[in-house]
RNA sequence: GCGCUUGUGGCUCAAUUGGAUAGAGCAUCUGACUACGGAUCAGAAGGUUGGGGGUUCGAGUCCCUCCAAGCGCGCCA
């Protein structure tokens, strides 16, 4: 059993034992901060003390007791500390069942665990205007969307990840309208796209082309190979027109309105947003008859449950925030649960920095910095990580130039040079003539270096950090378990020798499958992250 | 004016959802190499967590209130 689950239980029947009545509704058992609070730590005391009508200390005293006078599996001693806390000494046998579980799950399955039970999980990301090349922020978008979508899978969900395509609609004939414009030599149409790259596209394509058709799919290209370079893929590009062309725009507004969630004013359909939560009705049919963008997205969201998705999850720009609260009323007028199913996390700006001064412009626009070119700056895998190592919620300063620093204030070099490292100290040992064997037979107990021990308390935690950053929907938990192993990696490296004359053969065996355990561990979470594990540098 | 997000050492960020003395990296200073690639490791210094109240055994985290920043508040998308 694994030892959290295994220290909960005793914990609990130890309260049990106890007549603490009521149980408390919860309480955590995690490893303290400071090492002088013990291997694990209980707040059970303090959790239980006050409905149970107990003090917290007295409680405690009897829980330590309690449980020393038999110990759970791996314990030393069980202490009193601070205004109620329950501390366990382990001894260091427990890591090494760590480290066997580790082996035994191997890069397939260590990490993986079941809080998603099979639910079927829609991640739709991206979902950029085919009217021209993703810029900086959509990048953020990306790398967030399709790590997480690979941690939901991890964590037990059914996962698809989707790009919604914005191909009909105003913006779509502004964009085709300048485009042929350019490429007839014309002036723009009044709103029309001044970019550079209106003009480069307009020299690319065909004179007798249908220029919405051939820009949409010049966008569409032009969106899916930069995000390749990224490691971006998506299950299912959805096409908005679809949708008219389906007619479930019209089966929509007609369900709506069978709910009476639709009335007519001054010419245009309105819907009855403030009957749920908004502040004002918002329009789905223009009075000149075109469609709002509510209408369609409306449509695509009942289609999404409609396919079959239980949890819907659209990451959007901080910059329509406004909009959740009306897609939100849209969606409970239709009868589905949004409150429980429906999730759209945020993506704050990024703000790109080069020699401590801000980029606005781009090489190719004038307007804006493209995803392509901030890439080939900085290259994929540094993007990719600098986008996932902070929290979505706060906006992003992206410095390009400790993204591109070949040094050590570079995370990502940092990172991946661990598991390079790892690869070049496997090279060394068959060179030397070292082999392996099953490590059922080889002696565990001869790790005892607190560095052994770091590594091997990090890799527990894997598991743990992949269920959070599911849960909270926050892959830069696992960015930071990444650095945090790489850290503990490094120091192993450098304190502990693993095949040299004056080390015992043993402890060579058991340091071989210390590094393996390490490169498993740094795999699984930097394909979580969606960046390369090279085997040099 | 209203709403969403944010405010943590000089800089960039964490903090396991309310836990114990708020942690990392960079920058600064001081150390460790006849090296399993030093792209590494160790140590020091640096904090009233924007201000002020409150809740309780316990608050960076929750509540109230100010202040500041970003983004929204269309028959645009």
């Amino acid at each position: 059993m694994v030892i959290r689950d295994s220290l909960r239980t005793s914990v609990h029947d130890a309260l049990v034992a106890l007549a603490v009545d009521p149980m408390p509704k919860s309480f955590s058992i995690e490893r303290p901060a400071r090492p002088e609070h013990g291997d694990w730590s209980t707040n059970a005391a303090m959790a239980s003390a006050k409905n149970a009508g107990r003090n917290p200390r007295e409680l405690a005293q009897e829980l330590v007791d309690h449980l020393n006078a038999s110990l759970p599996a791996h314990v030393e001693s069980v202490e009193i500390a601070g205004p109620g806390f329950v501390n366990f000494r382990l001894a260091d046998t427990w890591l090494y069942e760590v480290l066997a579980e580790v082996i035994d799950k191997g890069e397939a399955d260590y990490g993986r665990v079941d809080v998603g039970g099979g639910e079927k999980v829609l991640v739709e990301f991206v979902s950029a205007n085919p009217t021209g090349p993703l810029h900086v922020g959509h990048g953020r978008g990306a790398c967030y969307g399709d790590s997480l979508g690979r941690i939901l899978a991890r964590a037990g969900y059914d996962v698809s990840h989707e790009n919604l395509l914005n191909d009909r609609g105003t913006q779509m004939n502004i964009f085709g309208a300048s485009l042929a414009a350019r490429k007839a030599g014309e002036e723009l149409p009044e709103d029309g796209y001044q970019a550079q790259y209106i003009i480069d596209w307009a020299e690319e394509m065909p004179a007798d082309a249908d220029p919405v058709e051939w820009g949409r799919e010049r966008a569409i290209r032009s969106h899916r190979e930069t995000l390749e370079r990224i490691n971006v893929t998506f299950d299912t590009w959805f096409s908005e027109r679809s949708l008219v062309a389906s007619g479930a725009i019209d089966a929509t507004l007609e369900d709506l309105r069978g709910n009476d969630m639709v009335f007519d004013d001054d010419g245009a359909v309105w819907l009855r947003s403030t009957a749920h939560g908004d502040d004002k009705d918002r329009v789905l049919v223009r009075s000149n008859g075109d469609f709002t963008y509510l209408a369609p997205d409306i449509a695509y969201h009942r289609d999404k449950f409609e396919r079959g998705f239980e949890r819907l999850i659209d990451v959007w720009g901080a910059d329509h925030h406004g909009y959740i609260v009306r897609m939100r009323a849209a969606l409970a007028a239709l009868g589905f649960n949004e409150a429980e199913q429906f999730h759209v996390p945020l993506v704050q700006m990024v703000r790109l920095v080069r020699s401590g001064k801000e980029v606005k412009m781009g090489k190719r626009s004038g307007e804006f910095v493209e995803l392509a070119e901030l890439i080939d700056e900085v290259g994929p895998d540094a993007t990719r990580l600098t986008f996932l190592l902070q929290s979505l919620d706060s906006q992003q300063t992206f410095d390009i130039d400790v993204a591109t620093s070949q040094a050590m204030d570079n995370p990502v070099f940092y990172i991946q040079y661990a598991h390079a490292r790892i690869h070049q100290l496997k090279a060394k040992a068959v060179e030397r003539g070292v082999t392996v064997g099953p490590l059922a037979k080889v002696d565990l107990s001869v790790l005892v270096h607190e560095r052994e021990l770091d590594v091997l308390r990090q890799l527990f935690e894997l598991p743990a950090m992949v269920e959070l950053a599911a849960t909270e929907m926050a892959p830069h938990r696992l960015t930071n378990w990444t650095r945090e192993m790489a850290a503990a990696f490094h120091g192993f490296y450098h304190d502990c020798r693993i095949v040299d004359d004056d080390v015992p053969a043993e402890l060579t065996q058991a340091r071989m499958w210390l590094l393996e355990a390490s490169r498993i561990g740094l795999v699984v979470a930097l394909d979580l992250l969606g960046v390369s594990a090279p085997e040099s540098m």
